[in-house]
DNA sequence: AACTAGATACGAATTAAGTCGTATTTCGTC
DNA sequence: GACGAAATACGACTTAATTCGTATCTAGTT
């Protein structure tokens, strides 16, 4: 497989918690669960335990030097949602970005969406 | 986090199973280890048990009628491609298609591929 | 009817995700 | 310097994915 050497793919609730960190910039767990439970019933420990877990794992990095410590995402967004749609390609798509984009576009997506794909498309002017 | 209400999100495993499938059509166990014993080292009743509890998910239907029971695909590959895609989309991109697609275009994308996407953005242009 | 190749069923082990309760630590305030 | 609020650490529980070994069941061939 690909660079999963250097990439971990977080589960659902890592990315939920990325997610946090990509708007907010780095954070408390304090600031990150006032966040997560607008949306959640998430127990404040379970975001600490998280954390915790993606600290491990190099998901994130934490600055310890005050008594809250204070996380932020160790990639950038672009990178993980790269390597996330990566794999879904290589998994469900046999390796076929085309196939994907086919599948990713249909009804619901809106005329303001295709009109800005299609600028991408343009701006790749090479062949 | 809950599932979806009406389709169950196939596992990577699963996910592998059910490329075959696609693949193949309707096949026996020894059919679908068969094909996956080039790629894995997986033993024979693990892909056992693995359509077994796809079975109770129903993410395959199988037909008994005979000692080996017959495997096939509940849903059909566009249908799971599209499922998958969209959680994607909603997980890691905001909700946003174009998003999604300006990730999946990358470097590596082939000239090939990049026409078949204009080839299916033009066709939408005509609808 | 017995044998056996080959099938399914079942259960157990391992690992990981997600959840949270409780214990412990730390610092600012008095 | 003791107190208490708020933080982290730790451990336990639940559920699910993945793995496979072993037990059991069939059906065709003798």
């Amino acid at each position: 497989m690909a660079q999963d050497i250097s990439v971990v793919k977080p589960t659902e609730a890592e990315l939920t918690l990325l997610n946090v960190l990509w708007n907010m910039g780095p954070a408390t767990v304090r600031q990150i669960h006032d966040v997560v439970s607008i949306t959640q019933k998430t127990g404040y420990t379970t975001v600490l335990k998280i954390l915790q877990i993606m600290h491990e794992k190099s998901l994130v990095i934490r600055d310890e030097s005050n008594r809250a410590h204070v996380y932020a995402a160790a990639n950038s967004q672009t990178q993980t949602q790269s390597s996330l749609i990566k794999d879904l390609i290589t998994k469900a798509f046999g390796g076929s970005t085309s196939k994907l984009v086919m599948r990713a576009i249909d009804d619901s997506t809106s005329d303001q969406e295709i009109h800005d794909i299609r600028q991408l498309l343009n701006s790749l002017e090479k062949e």
